[in-house]
DNA sequence: CAATAATTTTTGGTATACCAAGTCTTCACT
DNA sequence: AGTGAAGACTTGGTATACCAAAAATTATTG
């Protein structure tokens, strides 16, 4: 049994389809459609897709089919751009209000992924990685900041998710997180501030680096 | 004639009702009873509820009237913090990006301000200044920050309309105006970011003394 | 054959109806 | 009078039906 309502589980699979890439960017979101391949009627779809649009993964066009949000380079940038420097918020704020708690749920999380890098499933290490934003994002003790960044890190997903699966080298990855970390130890924010800068700017690169492959491949 | 769906026509009445405080902080707000005062369906009104609240206008509740968000003190200190983070990021910014148009686009409206700033009513001058920060942002160049700057400055509406009808020396604004554009003219970003960190916290000042006034007043 | 007008279809927007889960009222029983 | 159960009512969630506007298609005409 599930305490959700109807809307939020379509959103919820839907999302997923989505960043996914089984509805790759451009594809048109039918309500009608997707309620006779779900057996729901058109009222929870319609929340659903009204939901995905204020979280940017689907664009509402007057009068017109939905579409998948198409990812441009720019728009990718951009968002990466927001994201670094909300994160940076984030750990700056983290310094002054972050529990033992919370450092130590953090530092578990770098734990587990400097433990397992070479073992665990990149899938799974995304997740965990993911993780560790969020979490960070949290400690801030700041709500609205937290949901923004979550937000932004969710519309980076697919971007992310493809850039962490070609990347070898996530001992890299480990060692900026305990950068962070450490920072974040010393309640120094500036060092967090930078930390996060460096971290996350080279996701941005790898970020870069896969549209734009991307965007070459979908020109053939 | 309005292009504009009936779920935005409503979501941008009960927004205005919300912020000018006819709707106060817990009102709950029921999709049948607006239905009636506005001879409309519940399906446009319920859209138009969701659309309030990703705002952050107005609280869900599972299986329960959803009510106007309740703005405790901490909250909108939360959101002033990451609206001044994203506008300084926006300032940083668009000392890259801006066009001249931009500029002086900028420019006339602190000039409108400068000029006006004894004769015009409170409120007008409050929507200049919101146009202000706005079009700063629009001219990062960067559509999700400036989508997201919006909301935030939207969510603290209210907080700042009410400071601003309080506030007595608005010639203060429209010096640190000066200063902002001065930098963006500079294309000085540190300039930029510190011009507005300082305008910004002088508005989270006045913010705070608001709230805790009313909130004192609610205990009464 | 081309262009355009008419029509059919698709699709989102809105209204209405029904249902289930709470909430509140009321009344019976101790 | 206090307590609790039953039922009426409120209210959000979902389904279905209807409408209008925009696209796509077909027909008509030069």
């Amino acid at each position: 049994m599930s305490k959700e309502t109807l809307a939020e589980q379509i959103a919820n699979r839907l999302r997923r389809d989505i960043l996914r890439g089984k509805l790759p960017p451009g594809t048109s979101v039918k309500e009608r459609d997707i309620g006779a391949d779900m057996g729901v009627s058109r009222t929870p779809i319609r929340e659903a897709i009204r939901i995905l649009s204020k979280e940017g993964l689907v664009e509402l066009r007057p009068s017109r089919s939905p579409i998948v949000a198409i990812s441009d380079f720019k728009e990718v940038a951009d968002q990466t751009t927001v994201l670094i420097e909300l994160e940076k918020l984030s750990a700056e704020l983290a310094c002054k209000t972050a529990t033992d708690a919370d450092i130590d749920h953090l530092a578990s999380i770098v734990n587990y992924m400097s433990e397992n890098f070479d073992t665990i499933d990149p899938l799974d290490m995304f997740e965990v990685d993911m993780s560790f934003h969020t979490a960070l994002a949290s400690s801030s003790g700041n709500r609205a900041l937290a949901e923004t960044h979550s937000t932004f890190l969710r519309r980076l997903w697919r971007a992310r998710y493809l850039s962490a699966r070609q990347r070898r080298n996530r001992e890299r990855v480990v060692n900026q997180h305990t950068l962070i970390l450490d920072a974040l130890r010393a309640r120094d924010g500036q060092a967090a501030r930078d930390a996060i800068d460096y971290h996350l700017w080279r996701l941005a690169e790898d970020i870069r680096s896969v549209i734009e492959q991307e965007s070459a491949n979908q020109e053939t």
